[in-house]
DNA sequence: ATAAACATTGGACCATAGTCAAAGGTCAAG
DNA sequence: CTTGACCTTTGACTATGGTCCAATGTTTAT
């Protein structure tokens, strides 16, 4: 008898089953073949797909991205550039919330550096900055995914 | 009369009135007194407080860090240093996240580089990659927030 | 035979930060 | 006095990525 039950499967992949159960109804996975006793059982094949998804998850893919390249994968017609595409909008993302993240940490960097941390509160510079008067601050937008 | 109702204030500091509502069930607005006809009727200063909230999300604080930094900013024993302290750690965190997207981004690049675009998915190195055994992948973990 | 380990379903729940809708009460203007 | 703008409450819903539970059924090991 061939096939994974979905405890095995999950143990392959480093997932538990009921992420694997998760990924079925958000279709990264095929529905299963089923026992008489309506188990699943999941070929193979199925444990190498979960890793694609871990691994794409780790390079900050979400779930919905990670179905589209699923489907790219097993389509015929699908080009490199498609694949290749969305690398680089992904990577265009990451790059864009690099630099609000960078453009944060400055902000409190100069915040954290006009405080001499002795004192009260009441007279705390970084809590003034906040309680100030409203400034413009360039909404330079955050296009993401 | 003096005061504020929740429509003038929410657009006075530039938020809608269902998060003014929100903030107050979170703790960082105080319950506002209210009318005969159970209206509710701010302070002027209530103003600056969601101002306050505005500027430390867009830092990235979260909304339960705010709460604690509103608590700082009204409690007369707090000192700056709690205020310094917080900054820092949120420091670290933002670093740390940049550095997680930095590591991400730097994987990513590799993965586009190693893909000219042109031909079928099929042979794709980026899927591949995806595809291939599973690697030990450093999990320098992310103390964060 | 019987208990442990595994599987099934449906649905609730976590955190985050809101957003929206329904059904009603109030207030100001015409 | 009616209309429209504003306010009230409760509670559901959004998106993300799961996690956990109960009640029940199956398989496996002793």
């Amino acid at each position: 008898m061939h096939g994974l039950t979905i405890g095995k499967l999950a143990k392959k992949a480093g997932l538990t089953i009921d992420t694997v159960r998760f990924y079925e109804r958000r279709g990264l996975i095929n529905e299963p073949a089923r026992t008489q006793s309506n188990y699943r059982m999941y070929p193979e094949e199925d444990v190498a797909r979960l890793i694609f998804i871990k691994k794409a998850k780790d390079l900050g893919f979400s779930l919905s991205e990670i179905k589209e390249l699923l489907f790219i994968q097993h389509d015929p017609d699908a080009s490199k550039s498609d694949v290749k595409e969305r690398t680089e909008a992904k990577i265009r993302d990451v790059r864009c919330r690099i630099k609000d993240l960078t453009r944060i940490l400055k902000a409190l960097e100069q915040l954290s550096k006009g405080c001499d941390g002795h004192g009260p509160a009441s007279a705390c510079p970084i809590l003034e900055a906040l309680s100030g008067p409203e400034e413009e601050h360039h909404h330079h937008n955050g296009g993401g995914s």
